[in-house]
RNA sequence: GGUCUCGUAGUUCAAUGGAUAGAAUAGAAGUUUCCUAAACUUUAGAUGCAAGUUCGAUUCUUGCCGAGACCA
């Protein structure tokens, strides 16, 4: 039984018989660093039983767990904190553990199946840093996932069909002249991102000059007198930039010939046109090779890939059967909707009056695919959180459709990613780009590497192979170490930073301890004669990652592991600071040193790992 | 108009309702005859405002102010 357990069935044990409290449910926390003591028990909830003072109920608890608990050596009271001291003995105990063991993980999945989607893009555009975030959360989730005992399934669906691709595919058509990727050297998903930008130029352009026109003036007027303008007008917005975006969508589906031509085409492509699904099938082609190539260096893989292509028509048959069932009903246009008013949210559209289907009519139908096809016991989006009431309608839907796995939805819901200069907008060209980023880090980390100068005598393929190590390293750790439903804020500068709080720092920390073993002959435990601060401050650390790993899984925040490693490796370069290692006078206190340091080393390594971060041997 | 999220040192992030609110950066001052100074040590600096619940509130509730997202 481990620590915690013993003390809190005796502290339970204390309460009944000092207090007559049966049924208290307690806990206890890691003492504060600014006091003595290991484990911290606070009284001041039971004092309406004892009819004592904070400090003299706190030690009559405190003086029978210590005549009850072996390995408490003593404990001190402040005000309500009882401080609970474990004795150097346990600690050495727990190490002694530690090092024959190995770094080892409550199983808390029992082999639940897990489906976990993420990555999840259009392929009409390259991926930027959002995307980044995205995909290392969603590996990160799946090695922690993993790691917990739970069975997981990783997968990705690509929504390779629409408009949006239409776009670039008739850009690509008018203006491409045949060029392709092996004929540019542009990396397949940029070049059709290219031609997506075009698209968008070439709209605008065209859009400007009618507005600019005779037709798009008297449109003006209009849209001048109406409802929607006293809006604008009351706001104190330009109207003639409010008509602007107000009236896009309509110049494009009714007006524009580049925007009649992209819907003729996309009802093309879903007519089964022969010579549009070669071009779709081409272009796609490139965007897939392109995100092979980023998903690689991102250490990116999936065990199950859906096509939104092969999914956009599911869900229909589930709008008849909730139709059938009461769950949906039909509005006079022949439209048809859920009510969701009773839960506090609005009516919500499945299905058009044409007939065809909304986003969320795919999203019940791919949810059912995927029970179909795992049977799982839970399925997570990784998606940002600006789909947040998304979800929640979908889940609210498959409930009231009684479907048996609802409960099983979970959106990690992450926060957007800004830069300095606010949101990224593709518009604005402030987009950073996920392929140019990485190389971006990782030449700085070449740069600065070079600068050191402590590489003598690796080989040029190690040299890569550190240099991609240390880049990439602190790019994931830096959106990694972020708790992942907050926004956070994206600084150029400061992920280039190798100081601080950054994986550069932890894997140096690592390489200083390889280093140690490389030097050392052999490393076993041995008990010292005494245990310093700084070496019970690690041992302290280390024993609290494994459940730093459960509550990373029960959060979905991989953020908590590396809080946790950062800490040992702080914790570490402090004892290695303070102590001599290989150099320790007495021989079993360097065995103990250097099997700690071992275990220290491992416990990063085990961390890094699930968060997809490498950590090299030498830097 | 409605719903949701977020306001913590100059900046970027921490803190199951607990003690003197932690780090990192930027600022100031130090540490190399010694296992990798991408390190270590010292120093200064913060809970938007106002109520409420509580023995105790950064954390829970309400209102206001500010930032963002979504729905129609």
């Amino acid at each position: 039984m481990d620590i915690l357990s013993v003390l809190t069935e005796k502290t339970q044990a204390a309460l009944a018989s000092l207090y007559e409290i049966n049924d208290a449910v307690i806990s206890f926390e890691k003492t504060n660093d600014n006091f003595a003591g290991d484990y911290t028990f606070v009284v001041f909830p039971y004092l309406r039983h004892s009819r004592k003072k904070p400090e003299n109920t706190a030690s009559e608890i405190g003086e029978i767990i210590k005549e009850e608990v072996a390995q408490v050596s003593g404990y001190n009271v402040v005000k309500g904190f009882l401080n609970l001291e474990l004795s150097d003995d346990y600690w050495l105990a727990v190490t002694k553990d530690r090092v024959a063991e190995g770094v080892t993980v409550d199983n808390i999945g029992n082999n639940q199946k897990i489906v976990i989607e993420y990555s999840s893009p259009n392929t009409n555009k390259p991926l930027h840093l959002g995307h980044i975030r995205n995909n290392i959360l969603g590996v990160s989730m799946c090695n922690i996932f993993k790691e917990n005992g739970y069975d997981v399934v990783r997968n990705n669906l690509i929504n390779n069909r629409g408009i949006h691709i239409c776009k670039s595919m008739l850009a690509w058509q008018h203006w491409g002249n045949g060029e392709t990727p092996e004929s540019s050297g542009i990396k397949g998903d940029h070049l059709v991102g290219k031609y997506y930008v075009k698209f968008e130029k070439k709209f605008q352009v065209e859009y400007s000059e009618w507005l600019a026109g005779e037709n798009g003036q008297a449109q003006l007027e209009l849209f001048k007198t109406s409802k929607t303008a006293e809006k604008y007008i009351k706001e104190n917005t330009e109207l003639d930039k409010a008509f602007k975006s107000e009236y896009k969508n309509t110049y494009f589906n009714t007006i524009s010939s580049i925007g009649i031509q992209v819907k003729t085409m996309l009802q093309h492509w879903e007519d089964g046109d022969a010579e549009v699904l070669a071009l779709w099938n081409k272009m796609n082609g490139w965007v897939y090779d392109g995100f092979d190539v980023t998903y690689k260096r991102l250490g990116v893989s999936f065990d199950k890939i859906y096509y939104e292509s092969d999914t956009y028509l599911l869900g229909k048959a589930m709008v008849q059967e909730g139709l059938e069932s009461g769950t949906f009903f039909t509005k006079e246009d022949g439209s048809v909707w859920i009510d969701l008013t009773d839960e506090g949210l609005d009516e919500k559209i499945v299905q058009r009056a044409d007939g065809t289907s909304v986003y969320i009519t795919q999203d019940i139908g791919t949810a059912d695919l995927k029970y179909k096809d795992f049977k799982m016991d839970r399925f997570i989006y990784v998606v940002g959180n600006e789909q947040d009431y998304h979800f929640k309608v979908l889940q609210l839907i498959l409930k009231k459709l009684n479907k048996p796995y609802a409960d099983g939805l979970y959106h990690l819901s992450y926060g957007m990613v800004d830069l300095p200069e606010g949101k990224m907008k593709s518009r604005e060209g402030t987009v950073v780009d996920a392929d140019e980023l990485m190389e971006e880090v990782v030449s700085t980390a070449k740069k600065q590497t070079e600068e050191l100068g402590k590489t003598e005598g690796m080989s040029a393929s190690e040299l890569t192979d550190l240099y991609e190590t240390l880049g990439m390293g602190a790019l994931k750790y830096y959106l990694l170490k972020v708790d992942a439903k907050k926004r956070m804020m994206y600084d150029p500068k400061e992920s280039i930073d190798f100081q601080g709080n950054t994986a550069p720092f932890i894997q140096y920390t690592y390489t200083r301890i390889a280093s140690l073993l490389r030097a050392a002959d052999e490393v076993k435990y041995e008990t010292p004669n005494e245990l310093h601060e700084s070496e019970k401050d690690l041992i302290v650390q280390m024993n609290s990652y494994s459940e730093a790993v459960n509550a990373a899984a029960n959060n979905y925040n991989p953020s908590e592991i590396a809080n946790v490693i950062y800490d040992l490796a702080k914790s570490f370069n402090k004892f290695y600071h303070e102590h001599t290692i290989l150099g320790a006078k007495e021989a079993n206190a360097r065995s103990f040193r250097l099997s700690l340091s071992k275990a220290v080393g491992e416990t990063i390594k085990h961390g890094f790992g699930l968060l997809g971060i490498d950590v090299p041997e030498r830097m």
